[in-house]
DNA sequence: TTGAAAGCGCTAACAA
DNA sequence: TTGTTAGCGCTTTCAA
């Protein structure tokens, strides 16, 4: 019995390997970096040594000392669920083989967030972001950030577009096609629903929809502009109140899919066919989209390219690259089987 | 100039800290964490050198010492969306307000979970684990876990029920009870979808089917059983082949809701209303239960809660209290509008 | 090609 | 009530 003992969690450490294997602790941690000048036969005893002592390296030692964490994080606020998932598989898809770890931190409101990212600058130990909206279009999230020493890298901003690498489509673009595809159809009577305020997306996508009414020569109808926040529920309340309200109208452009289900529900429950008598559009091509009846006409948004993006732009500046300060992804008309002419009468 | 300065990254240190305010570093780390026998006046002193020099305590110096990591991981194999979403919901609510963060696991299949698990053992340097179905199913990876002494608590395990603690329903008396419902309602042929064969909870809902059958002296059609993977497209896949199929049936018992919602498709591309000509039948309760048309008549399980209590058992055993060791959960059947008794004919 | 010494920023244990 | 001394397990000098 030596005076020296391993300590009781029983993990052994780099010095008990380097003991075992006959060399110093430096000679084992270079085995384990892969470092070159290690003479084949050292590295061997060293990795038999540790195998024997089922030796591990401990994470937190080397985080400590390398000021790494390895944590990327994903910022974002509840929309709705196969967009979260998008998200998350399209930065676990960059993350894959490379050593970083995904730490998820929704946020619950935008009231919420100030406190929230002071607390993921404070305690998180997080090397970078991903920020998706809206706090990829907070400034005061991204001086903090800056601040902090933390990478980031964001989805979908609207504002300060150089301010840190940025992942976006033309919301503009896609909402006035996608409106102007409506307004082709014969629709001169057409609802919108908006989705979260806070969002910039709800704004341009706005400007976008009067873009194509200014071109077709089509007044807008403020009066059936309805507000919602992304979600099934709201698409549904502002879709009913619409119905329920005194102007008729052939179509409803919700700004994401989601609400755009609800609307469908919503005019099911009004007696309404869809697409016969009302047409129904959404935006952004997620699951739900593909799987309600009939199937919804959308702009297809590359979520998860995007993410996957962000998190390669985030990765770069970790790694001392210069990362693509800016990626424009292409957007898509998706034809589905919720929009038809209007009907005769 | 004296020889000592700051670190580059400009990040004060406890150290700066002390001397600022004229006291030792143990000092400032005793104001810091809350400890007792520190004065309000070098409290006081304490927190504006802090506030002064921008401090904020380093966290991975702190796990090093402490041995906490504070992240905790979330072990899953991508089911739906939303039961992916309710599961982290659930988890991040306990963790919110407690210093922990999420680390989100997922795992691709079967076959990449052993590397996977090990990765996780000896990388990520988890404090606790959340391990969702399959994983929670799995001996090796319970008994790799306990080894690496991370605590763990299980969502949905079948096996092995007292090897960790545990969050379950009775999924063979909930699937007794939707199957019994749909007998009770005069259906005689009935066809099944299984879900993924890996997962337990697969024969565990056949089994309870089968009770319910035997019940009501009923004799299950072994050649209406189909089978799925948990996902939308395998229901499609799984109810179209049996609509192809040469036996007539008037029900599906779908193992899921996903599943369920494309059995839905697939019956109205073979020209079948939902419920007048065929019933659909899922299980737990997902988003898209609800927004679907019609909605469907399912058993409601509580991911969020049963995510929630594991979460809290995991934190558990990091305080050293002790976990609750297994909790049943209550299930609930949902009747909804995809149920209707067999037509006439 | 290898090793010794120093230290990352913090806290536990003890002393004052 | 406060400070001192040792490390946590690893990597970074720098020397051999």
């Amino acid at each position: 019995m030596k005076g020296q003992v391993l300590a009781e969690p029983g993990r052994a450490t780099i010095i008990d390997v380097g003991r075992a294997a006959g060399v110093s602790a430096k000679t084992v941690s270079r085995v384990f970096n892969g470092e070159r000048y290690v003479s084949e036969g050292v590295a061997q005893r060293v990795r038999e040594a540790a195998a024997a002592l089922n030796y591990h390296p401990n994470m937190l030692a080397r985080a400590l000392v390398s000021r790494r964490s390895h944590l990327i994080g994903l910022v974002y606020e509840r929309p709705s669920p196969s967009y979260v998932v998008d998200l998350q598989e399209g930065v676990l898809a960059r993350l894959k083989d490379e050593r970083y770890r995904l730490v998820v931190i929704p946020v619950a409101s935008m009231s919420e967030r100030a406190a929230e990212v002071v607390g993921l600058l404070r305690s998180a130990a997080l090397d970078g972001v991903v920020l998706a909206p809206p706090a990829s279009d907070d400034p005061r999230i991204l001086a903090d950030l800056a601040a902090a020493g933390i990478r980031s890298a964001r989805i979908a901003p609207t504002r300060d577009i150089e301010a840190a690498p940025s992942n976006l489509i033309d919301d503009i673009s896609a909402a006035r096609e996608i409106a102007a595809y409506v307004l082709g159809l014969g629709h001169r009577d057409v609802a919108v629903i908006l989705g979260d305020p806070t969002h910039a997306a709800t704004d341009m996508r706005l400007a976008g929809y009067r873009q194509a009414f200014a071109a077709a020569g089509v007044e807008m109808a403020e009066d059936l502009i309805g507000q919602g926040a992304f979600s099934h529920e709201t698409g549904y309340a502002a879709a009913a109140a619409l119905l329920a309200g005194p102007r008729r109208f052939t179509a409803i452009l919700a700004q994401n899919d989601d609400m755009a289900v609800g609307a469908l529900l919503a005019a099911r429950e009004a007696g309404l066919r869809v697409p016969e008598d009302l047409s129904i559009i959404g935006f952004d091509d997620s699951e739900v989209s593909r799987i309600s009846w009939p199937r919804i006409t959308t702009i297809r948004q590359p979520v998860f390219d995007m993410a996957v993006a962000a998190a390669d732009m985030v990765i770069a500046q970790l790694e001392g690259r210069e990362p693509r300060r800016r990626v424009q992804h292409a957007h898509q008309l998706i034809i589905r089987e919720s929009v038809a002419p209007p009907p005769a009468g």
